[in-house]
DNA sequence: TCTGGGGTCCTAGGACCC
DNA sequence: TCTGGGGTCCTAGGACCC
């Protein structure tokens, strides 16, 4: 058996552990710039506002019904997630943190009352963190995310929820609608209605040989999933194989100073990433994108990658090769409205190339990792910086509705009066 | 006026090779 | 006029995820 733990609403539930009197109201937590809702507690939902919707569209009518609004704190929400995750760590024999607010749980030890397990684990987290959170068991991933559903969906369940029988099994698929399956999406849902299926009992009684002129491998592990058979293996090593920084602006961006200035802060974003898992990347890239919602500007969008000489993780080499493709692909006169770099071709060791000046490798390293140690310890994140940064995307970026941060600055910490 | 950010995997087709 | 066959590797783009 397979544990799925998934947290409910997770933004909205960790601005609420720290504004308790928002439980049961309508909240939204917005993206970058206050861009889009992109979580919604349940009572947001019901008044109609979906995940997605532009602020500026939903502003009036939302304020209106009460809804309280949130800039994204990714921070909070980074720390929170890990006190969650440290939480199911104790509770399970290993698991595999597979987004910010969802893991997989391996239990090796016997156990018989999986769904006396699951509510204990659910109640746990929730009383560690204040994290409300739906755990499915399941013999395969795709039904544990499925158990995990019915878990969220029916206060019945206690956070727990258990497919463990067929019988359970062929309840749990013909109540599923076929989209909300794990692997299923947009096109996918498309297509398969063509078919005529619906539900995820309906895919999952297909004969495979139906399947395989349907679908491509994917599919095919999505349907024996269904039908209990173990065959989507997450990859368990937690590097990644590219890292991106990137961001909307605010309001157009047009000269080459003020992207500079971005993509210093891209560059220290995504170098400290590169090197919190000790690994140095050989290629940048860089891109840029006029609006794409404006039909009365032209619409640009470009990208270029550069090759180190030699792999690093370094702020500042990694800047250089940004902006050295950035000048590739900036044209004057243009409003940018998004731009972000991605390093790719991460490796374990460095590798130098036959002319590399070792030593200067090595002494950059040690700086990077001093500069990151002053950081860490410091309450502002940027005590230590690369100059062309300035004063980052202040002027470029927007955040109306920011909370605190409430676990990870002193200055912050929440006030008990009593 | 205002429309997010960060990932992975798969596949078709081109480049290249013998 | 005639213009092979088969293999591998790489990459861009599509689809999916949260």
């Amino acid at each position: 058996m397979i544990g799925l733990a998934d947290c409910n609403n997770f933004f909205v539930s960790c601005e609420r552990v720290f504004r308790p009197e928002l439980a049961h109201k309508p909240v939204i937590v917005l993206s970058n710039n206050d861009g889009c809702a992109v979580a919604l507690s349940n009572e947001a939902k019901a008044l109609g506002f979906k995940r997605g919707d532009p602020f500026f569209k939903i502003k009036d009518r939302a304020s209106a019904a009460g809804v309280t609004f949130f800039s994204g704190n990714h921070r909070l929400y980074g720390d929170m997630s890990a006190r969650v995750m440290t939480t199911l760590r104790a509770l399970s024999d290993d698991i595999e943190v597979y987004s910010i607010d969802e893991a997989f749980l391996n239990i090796h030890s016997e156990t018989d009352d999986y769904a006396g397990l699951a509510r204990y684990m659910a109640a746990k987290v929730r009383r560690d963190t204040g994290i409300p959170v739906s755990i499915g068991f399941a013999p395969t991933r795709t039904l544990a995310k499925i158990a995990s559903r019915f878990a969220k969906k029916y206060p019945g369940y206690a956070g727990g929820c258990v497919i463990d029988t067929p019988e359970k099994t062929a309840k749990a698929l013909t109540l599923t609608p076929v989209g909300d399956v794990w692997g299923i999406g947009r096109r996918l849902l498309k297509r398969l209605q063509i078919y005529g299926i619906n539900t995820a009992m309906d895919l999952a009684s297909l004969p495979q040989e139906r399947i395989e002129s349907i679908f491509n491998i994917t599919g095919v592990r999505t349907w024996k999933e269904l039908n209990g058979i173990p065959s989507i293996v997450p990859d368990n090593d937690s590097e990644h194989k590219t890292i991106t920084s990137s961001r909307s602006f605010a309001k157009e961006v047009y000269t080459f100073e003020e992207l500079h200035k971005a993509f210093a802060v891209f560059a220290t974003i995504a170098a400290k990433k590169l090197r919190e898992q000790k690994e140095h990347a050989l290629e940048v890239e860089a891109f840029i994108a006029t609006n794409r919602f404006r039909d009365n500007a032209p619409l640009y969008f470009n990208s270029c990658s550069v090759t180190l000489a030699e792999s690093s993780d370094s702020t500042s080499e990694i800047l250089k090769a940004a902006l050295k493709a950035l000048k590739r692909i900036f044209r004057p006169g243009l409003g940018y409205k998004k731009a972000g770099i991605t390093i790719s071709r991460i490796a374990h060791s460095p590798q130098p190339h036959i002319f590399s000046d070792i030593a200067k490798m090595e002494k950059m390293s040690k700086l990077m990792l001093t500069v990151d140690a002053i950081n860490n310890s410091q309450h502002s994140s940027y005590a230590v910086k690369i100059a062309s940064m300035g004063n980052g995307l202040e002027e470029i970026s927007r955040k109306d509705h920011s909370s605190r941060l409430f676990t990870t600055r002193l200055e912050d910490i929440i006030e008990v009066h009593a």
